[in-house]
DNA sequence: TATATTATTGCAAATGATTTGCAATATGTC
DNA sequence: GACATATTGCAAATCATTTGCAATAATATA
């Protein structure tokens, strides 16, 4: 009988190294765009719905009808802020267990995670 | 000389009705389907975009690729609770003024506005 | 009140992001 | 290297949203 498994495949490492070239949440045809083409857009999908499912990629929404994607680096979770005017991201860290922790005594929902993203104006762009 | 401006025709009436009936952020097609089909999809795409220009509406994303629009009652923001089970949704508001100004100070973009969303399970979805 | 002027609507068709089916190909195991 | 299975690329489908345009509705003015 023969294992079954995950494999990593060339795509996949190639994908991989996309997301890890960029800083910041990038789209699907992004990553293709940064690939030359070199992978099909569909399996470009298939092996984000995968790391997502794995858990080593999150997936942001800025409002442009675009679901983006980023490397989950060394685990720790992060929000964004996002120029309206150019689209240029900056990450931001913060300590947000007081929030959660309001949030948690506020409702009877069990908190699995949550998405905090800003929207103004870059240095460049104010 | 004939004056122009903004008209507040049958559509847009229910539409807006539409929206007061909710209490949480609903779809274009959410929107249509509780009009029965009265009013075409392509208007109420149109009416939630004009709405969100003069801003009397909010616009969230829960993430399934779908926009969702909300009355923006009394002119407060809110947050919301997102079943990811059962879809249902939550209103949650909070003080953030200690968040927005930690954010304000750690950055240098200008910030307008930003959006918080809670994902988990709903009482009866536990 | 009728008419003129401009805003808005509905329909059909276009667009853009994402998904699906499937045969061809690449991977990892024995 | 041969085999079993996972993955790929391509074409076509799907879904949400947008656009063009001629028909219609709303409002100001005669």
């Amino acid at each position: 009988m023969t294992k079954i498994g995950i494999r990593y495949t060339k795509p996949r490492k190639l994908i991989f190294k996309a997301l890890n070239h960029f800083s910041k949440p990038v789209s699907a045809a992004e990553i293709n765009f940064y690939l030359k083409n070199k992978i099909d857009l569909t399996s470009i999908y298939r092996t984000l719905e995968l790391m997502k499912k794995i858990n080593i990629i999150e997936e942001t929404e800025f409002g442009d009808g675009k679901k983006r994607y980023e490397l989950m680096k060394n685990n720790k979770h992060h929000h964004h802020l996002v120029c309206e005017n150019c689209g240029d991201v900056e990450n931001i860290e913060m300590k947000e267990d007081n929030l959660l922790d309001k949030v948690k005594n506020k409702s009877s929902f069990l908190i699995k995670e949550h998405k905090l993203e800003f929207f103004g104006l870059c240095p460049n762009c104010q």
